[in-house]
DNA sequence: CTCGATTGTCTAGCAGTGCTAGGATCGAGT
DNA sequence: ACTCGATCCTAGCACTGCTAGACAATCGAG
């Protein structure tokens, strides 16, 4: 039986080995730069290899993009706890958000840019995902104000941060309105 | 000189056909689709035709983001004309907005989530790009409140409806809040 | 200790992509 | 009528995601 569980070992860890390493190479070259043969060599093994462990590179985005959704909700989880008063909190909610778009860029695209072939707002979502999503809600629900659905609330303030992440990685807004964005919209959502 | 000008002409509408082909194409079948053969296909000339007019594809689909940005800053105008009052007209922006994005899916893609080449929130920034922009500043600053940049509460006031247009489209947000979402947004964050 | 079967991996290749070099063809101006 | 430049197409490059089939290493049975 220990041969078979060694094997099994070696196997997820190549399996940690490649989305490692595809998140790496997507972080210092972008999505495109991360090619089945490039993926590959970098591993030191064969193209195959992949399809063994993944259905493609649709699949492989979502590994890297399931990755980053714990990490998110931790940074998310970490700011929060942090910070006194529910405006306070909310202000580092927003800004460990941004800041977790900013610094991991490819990540954020696998999660909410690209196609990983995960389902969302649905049973069958994976539990990272809801978990980040949980993670914004219970900072948000104290603030969401009187008969205002707290997932409703935080699917607003969600998709607001998701605009300013996006329009500012793409060079769309402009950069010294960055802080003030943040905190408008903080001091305008939110409800004390 | 005439046969120089109707060689002109000929060329300019080539190009329109191109570009509303691409266009087509990809509202029918998504960019993905929109292949360089496919395209020379569909306007009955070869591949290297498309890159007398185009560097390349980049260029095709920023050619269809700029047409996309007038239309867009119409439909903003003009449901913004329609509406009494700063809320209602703020109310009708946010609308227009989302079902602009919502009616053509590819060319919002083309304008804010592919690279078209285009440069934004810059002194070279295309006209119709700047105009879109004013379309939105126009409406909004009337309800930016005391103090604030009327160019800053729209930067905040667009990102968050490009938030919810993206998400909304990627089936990331619960479809049952749409109207909901909306209406939260323009409450909070204007000012009458 | 050997032999067959199974598992694992790799080489080679397919159909498709964006893009381009070079030759053929056409038509305008002399 | 002929030249010559503009215009267009064929063919091909290097790359993509993905897979079939050959090959080698390993394991269990006799």
């Amino acid at each position: 039986m220990s041969v078979q569980e060694r094997k099994q070992r070696e196997r997820a860890s190549r399996e940690r080995l490649i989305v490692a390493t595809a998140r790496e190479l997507a972080e210092q070259q972008g999505w495109d730069a991360v090619t089945t043969r490039r993926l590959a060599e970098r591993i030191e093994y064969s193209q195959p290899v992949l399809y063994s462990h993944f259905r493609g590179k649709r699949e492989i985005i979502g590994a890297v993009a399931l990755q980053g959704a714990a990490e998110l909700a931790t940074a998310v989880r970490a700011a929060t706890s942090a910070a006194d008063g529910p405006r306070a909190r909310v202000a580092a909610l927003a800004r460990a958000y941004l800041d977790f778009a900013a610094r991991n860029p490819a990540v954020y695209d696998a999660l909410f840019q690209l196609d990983g072939g995960l389902a969302y707002a649905r049973e069958d979502t994976p539990e990272p995902l809801k978990d980040a999503f949980a993670a914004l809600l219970e900072c948000l629900a104290e603030v969401a104000g009187d008969g205002v659905d707290a997932g409703l609330f935080t699917e607003v303030f969600w998709a607001s941060l998701h605009g300013l992440a996006t329009l500012t990685r793409a060079d769309r807004l402009l950069p010294e309105y960055a802080e003030s964005r943040v905190e408008l919209l903080v001091d305008r959502l939110v409800v004390l």
